[in-house]
DNA sequence: AGCGCTCGTGGAATCGATTACACCGACGGG
DNA sequence: CCCGTCGGTGTAATCGATTCCACGAGCGCT
């Protein structure tokens, strides 16, 4: 392959000049220029990024490290991030953790050592030293929608408070009381929250969130599977089953089918983060949706604020919730999705 | 952050020492090696990755270039060539082409820029001239899913025609006699054979493939959705349609439920690539289902060959028809999905 | 004792870029 | 006419690794 030697000597020019063409300084003559050009052009020549980001120490390079690849919201996320990158000139490496701290470690361990320019992280766990140390040495980092307490790093996220209490406000006039909920690891501030924010909305109308009503899933479909069974299996089972991710409601769609029970007859389900399927699964399913576009995109422009010396704020935007029929239905008519 | 001087001067040894202990050398001595060790955690020194490669000229990473991650389909094959890499000792870079040419092409670009050791593509086109020359050029290279006809390169892929023709057959003992097709960009090879195997399988049962039966989607839902549209809207519209990829599979439920249809009683439907949703969707759909995860990892091994210089061969596995409901009920119990 | 190994080690070249510095010629002002 | 400035250019240092080559010490063999 070319190197820029080739062209300079093509050329008759020195490695300088060539270099500054390509980086269009200044002060280079016309003619320069164009024979730099032209020799660039005939000998198919393109920069080795590597060389050039050993010299300049910047990658103009993003690491991402997602929780699960095959999770569609993780999958949004990613695409979002890497248009607003590819807007803002970087490229964007994705790590795949697979809910996995070991993988994730591994991730950022190799991203750290092509020394991307700035790390965006959606922590899989408490957070390992690994990442605590890379926060702490200045690596341009932020979190998105999980993050981990305590690390001063910019967190882009969705509030879903608001509309786990609309859910909640919506299953009580449907008249359902025992309420069950499918959990996330404790470990993840999603999973804790998601809890928190249905036992609060809970409270609100007199309700109590019972411990056999928490079932401990980890955000892939075969928990939510194995946790609705456990629901199901109850002396006094829930009528309702809130999933804290899609793939776990997934997972209790898989028991409920299982079983040959009817939704939302025998059970109603709702889950967190909405996806495009909702809409065509029997029954269509009631879920709440994070503004996932935009949130990849401010958490890109948060990165490159600090990468680039800017102070990168951390932001929150309301997530809402979409009433579909997995709940059951209204005496009269409701808001119905338009997706 | 410390580089290899540092861990050098640290240890009262050469850089040559060090690297030589780093990349577990015979010739150096135990003393030299711990002292070397404990330099190397005092400093929590870490290779520059971006260093090793200019001198080494590999990077010990693969580019995957695929057609869209929003595609499940596309978001398991990715996940299944990274762990296949992870275990042979590379990283992967994945560029998401959403189906353009120029994105496509964009991504090419800077994966070879950052000079990684091979590329694996689904070609969203015909072949690009940059993808064409880096074929030529000698880049480690390998075709999965869709390939390039013309080009000497391993292709790794499924076979769907008799999985078209079990699907056809189906069919056809069902009643349906008026099929059509969502088809892919004739520009892809899947979007070309999947038309082509199924007009064949019609052929066996004397049945033609009209061209107002042919409808031109770009494998992405919206296409289907408007695809099927303009079938709802002939004088005779078909039985059955069948989406050659999953996403206007979607799209075609979009229209259906639109205009208050029903499936399977209206229309029948089946797709190109299973995904776990279809078992849960309004009816479970009928699809064929490719050995994705194999293909990812074969698809790695036949490009590792390719980089360290053994031939690397192409793979064609079996993809399989999984029936369920939504092209209507046998009369007679027949085999059903377990997934 | 002397010769030739092997082993362990360090110095220095190298990969392909960027960029500080020096230099040279032309040009304008005093 | 001379000097300072500036535009255009080349030389060489540099980034952080790997690796070829040379060298010295120690050892075994004759």
């Amino acid at each position: 392959m070319a190197s820029i030697k080739d062209v300079a000597a093509e050329a008759g020019v020195s490695v300088a000049t060539v270099s500054r063409v390509l980086n269009d300084h200044p002060s280079v003559s016309a003619d320069a220029r164009t024979r730099v050009l032209a020799a660039v052009e005939t000998l198919g020549y393109r920069p080795n990024a590597v060389a050039r980001s050993l010299r300049t120490d910047q990658t103009r390079t993003l690491g991402l490290v997602i929780s699960d690849v095959l999770n569609p919201y993780f999958t949004e996320l990613a695409r979002s991030v890497e248009e607003e990158a590819r807007a803002l000139g970087y490229s964007v490496i994705i790590g795949n953790a697979d809910e996995r701290p070991d993988l994730q470690d591994h991730h950022v361990r190799t991203l750290l050592d092509r020394r991307i320019d700035g790390l965006l992280v959606s922590p899989t766990d408490g957070g390992s030293p690994l990442m605590l140390d890379a926060a702490r040495a200045g690596t341009p980092m932020v979190f998105v929608d999980r993050w981990i307490p305590g690390v001063d790093v910019p967190v882009v996220r969705a509030e879903g408070r608001a509309a786990v209490r609309d859910l909640v406000a919506h299953l009580h006039r449907l008249g359902h009381r025992r309420l069950a909920i499918i959990a996330g690891p404790a470990a993840t501030t999603t999973g804790q929250e998601r809890v928190e924010a249905f036992r609060e909305a809970l409270g609100a109308h007199g309700l109590e969130l019972p411990d056999a009503y928490i079932g401990q899933g980890d955000f892939q479909a075969e928990s939510g599977r194995r946790v609705t069974e456990g629901f199901l299996d109850l002396a006094e089972p829930p009528e309702v089953v809130f999933a804290a991710d899609n793939l776990m409601a997934l997972g209790a769609l898989d028991a409920v089918r299982a079983r040959g029970l009817r939704i939302p007859g025998d059970l109603a389900l709702a889950a967190f983060d909405d996806i495009r399927w909702f809409v065509h699964t029997d029954p269509p399913i009631t879920a709440i949706a994070q503004p996932t576009g935009e949130l990849g995109r401010a958490a890109v422009r948060a990165l490159v604020d600090r990468i680039e010396g800017r102070p990168g704020e951390s932001v929150t935007l309301p997530a809402r919730l979409v009433v579909r029929r997995s709940c059951g239905e209204h005496p009269t008519p409701v808001q119905r999705s338009t997706t």
